[in-house]
DNA sequence: ACCTGAACACCGTTCAAGT
DNA sequence: ACCTGAACACCGTTCAAGT
């Protein structure tokens, strides 16, 4: 009790590794600020020192999951194989991740955080980002804009199957085939074949 | 004050539409039992004697919106047109549903929810049953399940564009045609060609 | 069967005060 | 700068009581 320190010195970073356990545990209707400062043994108050309110530690749930994301999906592009086999990898972590994090999932993808906070929409666009590098060069002759359409192709089927395997609509043991299944769509498509330059 | 009868008479119906609407307006944050008493004009406690609790008032909401989603596809279907052409509106018509209502979409494809109600979960089967009736009669000698499978990628694609699009990531602008590419790459593709038996 | 109204525990947020 | 603790308004849920 009394050998605490009355700063905590580390509270902004154990409030959100404690509201990411919980997020997994029991969804976001389950976070409290009131708990979390409880768990962190500091007062109810405490946490609003490092978040103006619940929505900006929401906020920068959001963000960190982005970020998190970001270098699953890096971490899936660093393999030295084929096209396929490194699109097949992104897409089955990006699945992953969404299923196993579905709540913090749910967190990035609310319309009510993208409005909210700049810095959410700017982890957003660097995932983004990294998704359209894994296809190469862009194409500068080409007036379609096949390479961007492409990269919200393959961002918005992800985003789907994760979304009905997440929710319990579709089984789990689907979620492989189903990526596969959407890859090769997407990658024999005249889209695929003008949007990605690497081979 | 002393007009009103003791009882309601058609309290659920109002609290449900009343929900409805404070949903698009305010998300399920804003969504509270307390508040859609006060704007039926009932005590704080008579809700409890049609749900159970706050979740229950919230599956009923997603079961109404699948059927609802429903029967705006199957009017999709309705029309007298090409195959693509149908294609292309059901998916319009799914998107825009999901934009709309970007609040209930997210609640019809919540885990938590999938888990608590076998009514809601009824309520989806209906839904994907049909999307799969829109692709005429199914081919009884593919063993590959091409058919269930396009209904899935079907699904998966439709349900990503609206997460993207409705979770501002993707400005609405660029949704229609987003659609379009992703009609296009999965008609194209050779689990398409096996799926779709109409013409 | 449906609704009322008091009661309880919990929450987010504010704010003066402490270190 | 960071944290405490009281205060306030709000909420979901329970339940005895009324009609």
């Amino acid at each position: 009790m009394t050998d605490r320190p009355f700063h905590h010195g580390n509270l902004r970073a154990v409030l959100l590794e404690e509201a990411e356990a919980v997020l997994r545990q029991d969804g976001v209707d389950g976070l409290s600020l009131r708990d979390l400062a409880r768990r962190a043994g500091v007062s109810h108050g405490a946490p609003r020192s490092h978040f103006a309110d619940r929505q900006a530690l929401l906020d920068a749930l959001a963000e960190r999951g982005f970020a998190r994301l970001t270098t699953t999906v890096q971490r899936a592009l660093a393999h030295d194989e084929p096209l396929r086999a490194q699109f097949d990898r992104v897409a089955h972590a990006y699945v992953d991740f969404a299923v196993d994090d579905a709540a913090l999932m749910e967190l990035m993808f609310q319309a009510k955080t993208a409005a909210a906070s700049a810095a959410v929409g700017e982890a957003a666009t660097r995932l983004f980002g990294t998704l359209d590098a894994a296809m190469g060069p862009a194409d500068p002759d080409d007036g379609t804009g096949a390479r961007e359409r492409f990269t919200l192709l393959f961002a918005a089927s992800m985003q789907g199957i994760a979304a009905l395997v997440a929710s319990g609509r579709v089984p789990r043991a689907r979620a492989d085939a189903l990526v596969d299944d959407a890859m090769e769509a997407m990658l024999t498509s005249d889209l695929g074949a003008r949007a990605v330059t690497r081979h």
